[in-house]
DNA sequence: GTGAAAGCGCTAACAT
DNA sequence: ATGTTAGCGCTTTCAC
């Protein structure tokens, strides 16, 4: 068990050439003589070499790494986010270097300087406002946001909050409900606004109001605090548009162990289309967000950045209604 | 937008002092006189310096990096290990670099590798059989496993796979169960052995045999598609023992849709405890292994290792049985 | 308490 | 095709 690895001088003494052959070798920056490149692949094998990676990062700035900073690694939302993102990073040979803020906002922006540092780019999810943000642009890192910025010129991807919402209360309507809440994350200002937003245009249009309440985490654990406030509350809805899957879960296995049947008692919808919603019961009504695909294209944006080919864009993923067993026709 | 940030040399310069004197005063090596001191935070301020971590990781070796590789981020079980080693590294100022690496056995290798390099320790779980996995010592990187190596001297946390299923039959047969079926995932052949190993010996001490079926992945889908194999088979279970809880969630919602009656006509028990089998229909019976106490327990003997204090034991966990719905009196 | 100088392991001109 | 050399930004003796 030696300590230290070979080093560059060692292959290139070992091999009887300089240090200048060996690094283009194994960089494959060219061709070499057939007794060269056989002594190097000796010499190579034999002392077990491999490159510093470090060293080569300190000389080209680049460390194939990209930062991923999620707000809760258990929220299968985010789960899925890193699953995409990873698999495009892995296929480019990138290696993710996450950061969970575990959904506390003061520890956010220390961390993303810190990360910055080591990565090539990246990958931010945050709660920050965005008048807060612009700090960010000093981190001289290309970088993705997962949530458009309304005031900074960084790419992003997203999803059509509004339109999430919309299409639920929609759907709620056409089920005949007229007495719909939405039991929000106030945290998450933006999103909240715009779910609140779209589910309220979709409500006035036929003339009804939206009740709004709020759950104070996106946890089913709170969806389950907040259950019997908002229905055995005076104004008890008919149906119940949540903020993620997670508040709907929880909002529903608390509703039946107050012995509301469901969906008979009370439609309950969730938005991120989670990979348990459909075990749950009553199956869960849900909008699919496309996590995984965000992942997957908030990395392959980094990547073409880092080639050269950067998109300031924000791409907005088309959310897609799951209907299931969670919403019924008010009886 | 200028591109290069300012250098401990810099800081020298514009302070008058010299580059090791900054570097003393970052590290909060010694004491500084007064205008010293002051000169130098005016300067780092000015100049918004930030030292480069990647040019002390050179010199130091240490990255304040550990890897983490593990099988599928999507699988609860693991989110949750990574959780609790995530939260135990930023609280010792670590980071994690999080290899998921998809269930592909091919690439454990070479990406448990090159991660090495690149960290100053790792959690490494992989399938690989104890017998290929000498390599790993040769990383000469401080290692936790995330279940034991029978061969090997290296550390790791776990959990008592024996006793979860031994618990689960013992549990079934006081419901009266006499045909209890387990469904594994070969693939897993450790854990799995382990598995049948506990479930056969408690059956057998009631004089009974253990049908054995295999789900080929650790996924709910997995366990959607070997339900009818299982139930409509020849021998058809009044119990199921699943691998995990994921194959226990898909093959209880197939067997619904297979018009059984959950748990009346079989009762249905997973392993892990994630978090949805509480809002399953029936709520699922399973075993609680800790999956987040394993991820910061690995964690904590990474970095006990790292500063010295290494710790060669296998810290094995106890399970524990979750009672829920979906195991009920044999009918 | 402060500074000069020698590298860490590697790549990138620039020779030859 | 191969070698020489000058650093990348920092820490670390070892003087003063």
């Amino acid at each position: 068990m030696k300590k230290n690895s070979p080093t560059i001088r060692d292959v290139a003494a070992a091999a009887g050439v300089s240090v200048a052959t060996v690094s283009k070798y194994i960089n494959g920056a060219q061709r070499f003589s057939a007794p060269v490149e056989a002594k190097l692949k000796v010499a190579i094998e034999a002392l077990g070499y491999r490159s510093n990676p470090l060293a080569r990062s300190m000389i080209t700035g680049r460390t194939r790494t990209i930062g991923l900073t999620i707000l809760d690694i258990s929220n299968p939302h985010f789960t899925n986010v890193v699953k995409g993102a990873n698999r495009v990073a892995l296929r480019h040979d990138y290696t993710l270097l996450l950061v969970d803020t575990d959904e506390n906002q003061a520890r956010e922006r220390p961390l993303i300087e810190a990360l910055a540092q080591r990565v090539d780019g990246l990958i931010v999810s945050s709660r920050m406002p965005d008048e807060e943000t612009h700090w960010m642009l000093d981190l001289n890192k290309p970088l993705v946001l997962l949530r458009r910025s309304e005031t900074l010129p960084i790419p992003s991807v997203g999803i059509d909050n509004r339109l999430t919402t919309y299409m639920l209360a929609r759907h709620l309507l056409n089920l005949g409900h007229r007495q719909i809440a939405y039991l929000g994350f106030g945290q998450a200002p933006r999103i909240n606004d715009e779910r609140i937003r779209g589910a309220r245009e979709c409500l006035e249009e036929a003339g009804l109001t939206l009740d709004v309440y709020d759950a104070h985490a996106p946890t089913s654990h709170a969806g389950e605090h907040a259950c019997s406030r908002v229905m055995l509350g005076p104004r008890r809805p008919q149906a119940v548009i949540c903020y993620n899957d997670l508040i709907a879960l929880g909002f529903m296995k608390e509703a039946a162990s107050l012995g509301l049947k469901l969906p008979q008692d009370v439609s309950v919808t969730g938005i991120d289309n989670v990979p348990y919603g459909e075990f749950a019961s009553p199956a869960l009504t849900t909008v699919d967000i496309q996590s995984e695909k965000m992942g997957e294209l908030a990395m392959q944006k980094l990547i073409d950045a880092l080639a050269g080919h950067p998109d300031t864009e924000h791409s907005m993923f088309e959310p897609r209604l799951i209907v299931r067993e969670s919403t019924a026709a008010c009886g």
